[in-house]
DNA sequence: GGAGCAATAGAAAACGTTTACACAATGATC
DNA sequence: GATCATTGTGTAAACGTTTTCTATTGCTCC
């Protein structure tokens, strides 16, 4: 059986094929009986329309670029899940590209993308990534919507989490429920910085001054490295509670906490940043700061499509959403959920 | 900046469009001076080829469609980053489809993606899914690829674990460590089934005969099913050891484990089919029977590009490979890795 | 009853490539 | 030295749509 098209259908409808495009965008008026013929001869042949010649002629498609970091972290899978069911929802398709976290693949991702006439890009840009790049994309009006990090000098249509507030807010349960000595293992990265911020306003909210630099760590973005972090921390002076800034990072304290034998929360309480699937099934069940993962996906097709239909304000918008506290037993208190509503 | 065609490179290099484009694709000689031009011209002007305009004259892509059950599953995750590292290394991208587990979606996607002219499909089939859908993508010779499990009356290349072999090798190492009293829990799909058979044969090469019906349960394929399943058999007669058929399954019996205060592996033995991520920090660090999800995916991709560069051979290929064990503490043995070479 | 207009539908151009075809120039062969 | 491959290049067709332009019809309105 050969490719159906539109030729085909024209012929059995006994009309032009600009009729048949007519009919099938709607976009003028056919008289009825015609309409009738062009709609049925497509359903009698089960014809379907060559999207990319469509998209060839028509400069547009239904396709979305979507530049995840690392498709490995649950974190992204949730936004990925976000993005394509919105994305479905509008009868659109996404394109998934990984970067790794690699600097080099994000720009060539950008650009073969781009040579596929994608309708825009949702990004999570990689930390030194090519800011260039972005610029450009912005002054081409290419419809644009970046993820989770925002970028020194430059204003994008954003979709974050409230990481500082996470943080305080995080910070915050554990004051209240008595923990002094808080220590808090930070990735090197933006969102690890925004929540160390947090981490520490918190802590001068409370009236307990600046941390000791000794309890504020840099760890690895990865899980073994702030295992180690947490591990010769942990043997060296056992605080009374430890809040880690983002999910791989617990993932890691958690190691350190099994191997070393420590017992949460009687000896130590953990917080972690992140909600992890089956975190109830973890060795600790942690008390979580949830980001809405799967609206930041939805949000950030939301604002794409308003960018692509042109219905969007000029100036960049940025939508910084609200984090949730999943308290599970690795702080002392009651499983429960908490909402901060922090806007 | 408009855009840069080919025509504005062969301008500048002051050759006719056919040259530039023999010279991109260097299918046809041309000669040393006017390729030297227009090289220079089009790096000069940083023209990048429109993807859809060649797809739609040449009627090939560098695109595949991947259409998967359900991308919150983490073994989909691993196939997914299988798929796309396999298929970035040979210049092609990957548009993303998730069916959860819905026929209809299945349909809807294969669809859609004929319709984007994408070069071949890899295709996680749901359980009750369109066979005709497939049956008719095979007639019309179009590159696909099953993954995971196969179709009854229907042969395709697929690539898939070793299902009976990797539940066969984990009752006999439950057997081997002494368990006798083995429950098996399946979820009601092909692979579930097939791992059932591997499950009961290796009870009856043991010797031990064809274990009890009141140890063999179907269980859901999500992890609240399988919970409640397994609570129930736990509170009434609490068996040696139990199996796990899938990763959700492993799951909802963790939790069962950990609410009813049960004791692994003292009092109870736990070994699973598929690892998980951070299996290292669940609550029951289980030993698993590890497919090699990655591998499933670059051989899917693999096999896909020989269908689309036609040097497969007509008849179907089915690769099942081996499967790997994975030995933590729950089944009370020294943690260690076993692959069991199985072809 | 003709000018003007709205509605409809066909013819043809356009999107940006690849490629079949034509043709000129070069070198080899007898 | 004419003929014939061979090579290199340009011209134009083709891919399957959407959309502009044009033509026809049938109204309305003065």
């Amino acid at each position: 059986m050969g490719k159906i098209t539109i030729q085909d259908v024209a012929q059995r409808a006994n009309v032009s094929i600009a009729t048949v495009s007519r009919v099938l965008n709607d976009n003028q008026s056919v008289a009825g009986e015609l309409r009738e013929r062009v709609l049925l001869a497509t359903d009698q042949l089960g014809y379907k329309p060559d999207r990319i010649a469509r998209r060839l002629r028509a400069q547009k498609s239904e396709v979305i670029g979507l530049i995840v970091a690392d498709i490995q972290n649950p974190h992204f899978v949730s936004v990925i899940q976000g993005v394509q069911d919105a994305a479905y929802d509008h009868g659109m398709n996404i394109i998934l590209c990984d970067t790794n976290e690699a600097p080099s693949r994000l720009a060539e991702n950008i650009q073969v993308l781009r040579a596929e006439s994608v309708a825009g890009l949702i990004i999570v840009p990689t930390p030194s990534g090519d800011i260039e790049l972005l610029r450009e994309l912005q002054k081409d009006h290419f419809p644009l919507v970046v993820l989770d990090r925002t970028i020194e000098g430059l204003a994008l249509d954003t979709v974050m989490s409230d990481n500082f507030q996470g943080a305080y807010d995080a910070v915050n349960h554990l004051i209240g429920l008595g923990y002094r000595r808080i220590a808090g293992i930070f990735p090197d990265v933006q969102t690890g910085i925004e929540r160390r911020a947090g981490f520490i306003q918190a802590h001068l909210d409370a009236g307990l001054g600046k941390p000791s630099p000794s309890l504020i760590l840099s760890g690895s973005y990865r899980a073994q490295g702030s295992y180690e972090v947490a591990y010769r921390l942990f043997k060296e002076q056992l605080p009374d509670a430890v809040f880690t800034a983002t999910n791989f990072v617990t993932l890691g304290v958690i190691r350190a906490i099994r191997e070393l034998g420590i017992l949460v929360p009687n000896d130590l309480a953990l917080i972690g940043f992140d909600d992890l699937p089956w975190a109830d099934e973890l060795f600790i069940p942690y008390t979580a700061v949830a980001q809405p993962t799967y609206e930041i996906g939805t949000r950030a097709v939301q604002l794409l499509l308003e960018r692509i239909n042109g219905i969007a304000e000029e100036s960049p918008r940025l939508v910084k959403l609200p984090v949730q506290l999943i308290v599970r037993a690795s702080c002392g208190s009651k499983q429960r959920t908490i909402t901060t509503p922090n806007l």
